[in-house]
DNA sequence: GCTCCTTTGTTGCTTAGTCAACATTTGAAA
DNA sequence: TTTCAAATGTTGACTAAGCAACAAAGGAGC
């Protein structure tokens, strides 16, 4: 039975979630009152209450740090859903879908000054977030998954950026409507 | 240099103070919805997200820990008047009298149910903690301390309980006034 | 150029927290 | 009363976090 990403996560050593979280925390809260490069390794171990030395434990440098947080919020995104232990259905591709594209359009308002910066950052990471849960939900395929998880991939993202960059954004459900075959078809012979 | 109440935590290492911290936080809220002998100390560590052995290595028992959280309560009212880093003053004194009396009606109001049945254990932890910040207030004096800081602690601690037991509690500043020079008057001599 | 100060990573040793296992105790239901 | 589940304390071996000290890399100002 392949691990779905939640369980992981969860059978960690508590010390680890523990910090993790604190160090999260701190990051998140530093990142809401100035921007990520003037943000040092210190201020986030001061503010979290931990050692320095600690922090180089779990992540390499603060652009580490950076990545997991995205995907922290995307996870977060997908949980809200309930999608992150489940298999494919129309249905919840379709929620899936709507998922990235609020994420992404998230982004873009909140962190308007940052967006831009890392926008490729962020491309990177969710995309291995998107792939990896589509892989998740085909797991019990008799036949390669990849290439099909790869293009649907790509198109949720392509859909996603697309949408969150319009000047005048159509509905979202309209826009999903419309969207949601030209994905869904590729994946059809796993409903 | 005697140390003052307040430095002794502070020095400590962070891994204990962010453990006793939570234990704390999460036996305050347990508090909060329920009453002490229906807490279990699994209650306590599972809310705080730290192991059971890890409890016992801080508290001997649940007793304990509402022996701690009281302390921390009252320290906390004695720190909202900076009465714990300085030294006798008649004006500290009253401030002083003033702490107890309104951190024992608190307690009287807000804990209603298990005010009673802890009553004995607030007196002795409450009295220590008055005892142990005299001692400090008078820590220059070249005379013996000790006789005098006892009845002062004895009378601040009567009188505020005598308040907080009143079925018609007059105006807390009249009650203090007519309070003060009694005390005082046994620390004359440190002014 | 140079200095001075801050931040960055890294390391070896110490201390605190985790875990599973165990023997006891307790309390409520059968 | 007996039984059974749940809570209490305790232990020893393992793992994570803290700390101080270090070399090295910027960056600001002279």
């Amino acid at each position: 039975m392949s691990p779905n990403p939640k369980e992981l996560e969860e059978k960690l050593d508590p010390r680890v979630k523990r910090t993790r979280g604190l160090i999260l925390q701190s990051f998140d809260s530093l990142l809401a009152e100035k921007g990520f490069e003037s943000i040092s390794v210190q201020d986030v171990t001061d503010k979290a209450q931990i050692n320095r030395a600690t922090f180089y434990a779990h992540f390499q440098d603060k652009y580490a740090l950076l990545d997991y947080s995205i995907q922290k919020m995307f996870m977060a995104e997908i949980e809200k859903r309930t999608l992150s232990v489940c298999s494919y259905s129309p249905n919840n591709l379709r929620n899936l879908i709507l998922a990235v594209v609020e994420f992404l359009s998230m982004m873009h308002s909140e962190c308007a000054q940052s967006h831009q910066q890392f926008e490729s950052l962020i491309e990177g990471t969710i995309k291995k977030q998107i792939f990896d849960l589509l892989s998740y939900w085909l797991r019990n395929s008799k036949v390669p998954t990849d290439i099909p998880a790869t293009v649907a991939t790509w198109a949720i993202y392509g859909l996603a950026s697309h949408y969150s960059h319009m000047k005048k954004r159509p509905a979202l459900e309209k826009f999903v409507d419309e969207a949601f075959p030209l994905v869904a078809v590729n994946l059809e012979q796993f409903a």
